[in-house]
DNA sequence: GAAATCAACTGGTCTGACCAGCTGTCCGGT
DNA sequence: ACCGGACAGCTGGTCAGACCAGTTGATTTC
């Protein structure tokens, strides 16, 4: 490429609290600043950082929005540097969706993508520590059916993140987490709730048994497949209409090859 | 579930710059505020939210950093509304890159998921108009090739974008694109950008016309294997060498079955 | 009529102040 | 010696007022 092309690049003012937060941002995002540490207090970065401390506030209002940190009124320790979440992700997606941008179909689709793939990927690339986490967590799900939902969705979130790990990508594990939250808070309320929560949680944890006997015979096709089906028999009905003959297409695919195969 | 077994939740205090921004966001979200609209200045929204200045500027800033607002010194017109757009995913999933949460090669691997999934739903649930779109777009970025990357590139992404409304799913459209720009903005620097340029965009031009060709015999595994290829081969050498196998099984996926199919 | 001027905005920043909440210290009662 | 409450000194959240620089459109000037 010609370097006369663009010799210089339009130049666009950058704020004081732009700075003052990339700052920061490097330091967490760089590793110093871990998880669990504290900032300095506000008036300190005025110190620091020479500026006013509104500018200090605003720089700490887009880290705190991001996710990054989270601050409390009074703690004397300062702001706790959160680390990276999939909190922000998974409000983006949610503003995607009350925007009817997207609707909840497409979310479920999405998770059907993520869920399958991150399984098929497991079966492919898994070694043996990780199956024995994934067991372990349902095993953990079966025990605490008594307990509650929150404690069984718990253990389920585990058993996902551990398949994550054995898909050898975070970053799917990640976006499935998020799209999940996503669809969490759109279904919010809108859900049953009816008593037979109990006889969902046991076909749930028979469910993984499947997923996890799939996983390790290396069959990605039916670890993928079972993903699908799944998602699509637990949301298919909280699902627009019109939207859910799109699911099924979703759910077909790689089982079924498209009819013009070749 | 019995109501007396969480019959109050904690409550949480709720900062007044949250309120303010709730309120602007819904409206921004719910249709109102659409986009290229204005908010009113920084001191009619502190008359018209009974806060002082530094509070409308905290919300302001957290509807910036979510993208949904842009603001520009002295504009007389007030603060220009956005609507959503995928710009905070993006830098989302580009945090997540920064921090070794992952890595290039899952952000790549991500891509040829989404892309191949894109492309097997258009293939399936494409019309006529679609196929259209796709081709003006294919076209343009044929006639753009002398004018330079940056009108190129842009094509390109119309064209992707015509794919995603093919697929029926907004989402998997900007979730694509996101990381698309996340990749970009990680290899920005590291691309060789040699003058091989124009070749590039000449095979990439020829890519698309296959792509296209599967959509519309409506060959979704081969839509899908396509673009995962075609990601493969550009992004192959820019990615870490113990990732690269990795990237290697998702190729496989689809078109081969794993190696212990039933 | 075109160009320079200027007044009235805008958002960006700083300062200083006050409030409510948290925490460790200190003091008095047991 | 121990324990509990008052309190001082911090914190972040909010507000008010000020100033600056940039934008804009009307006004003046040539």
């Amino acid at each position: 490429m010609p370097a006369h092309d663009a010799p210089f690049r339009p130049v666009q003012p950058v704020r004081a609290y732009q700075r003052v937060a990339e700052q920061i941002e490097d330091r967490i995002l760089g590793g110093d600043l871990p998880p669990g540490s504290r900032l300095p207090a506000e008036r300190e970065l005025v110190n620091q950082f020479a500026v006013g401390r509104s500018t200090v506030r605003e720089a700490l209002r887009v880290l705190q929005s991001a996710g990054l940190i989270r601050s409390r009124p009074g703690d004397p320790l300062g702001a706790e540097v959160l680390g990276v979440t999939p909190d922000n992700l998974s409000s983006a997606l949610g503003r995607l969706t009350r925007s009817h941008l997207s609707s909840l179909g497409e979310l479920v689709q999405f998770r059907m993508v993520l869920d399958a793939e991150s399984n098929r990927l497991a079966a492919r690339l898994h070694r043996e520590a990780d199956l024995a986490r994934m067991a372990e967590q349902i095993d953990r799900m079966e025990a605490l059916i008594d307990v509650g939902l929150h404690a069984f969705s718990e253990a389920d979130a585990l058993f996902h993140q551990a398949v994550a790990e054995a898909s050898r990508n975070a970053l799917l594990g990640l976006c499935a987490r998020a799209v999940h939250d996503a669809v969490v808070d759109v279904i919010k309320g809108r859900i049953a709730s009816s008593d037979d929560t109990r006889a969902w949680m046991e076909r749930s944890v028979a469910h993984h048994r499947q997923v996890l006997a799939a996983i390790r015979e290396r069959d990605g096709e039916r670890a993928a497949a079972l993903a699908r089906r799944a998602l699509y028999d637990y949301y298919a009905d909280h699902v627009e209409e019109e939207k859910r003959e799109l699911l099924a297409a979703a759910l077909e695919d790689g089982s079924v090859a498209g009819p013009a195969l070749r």
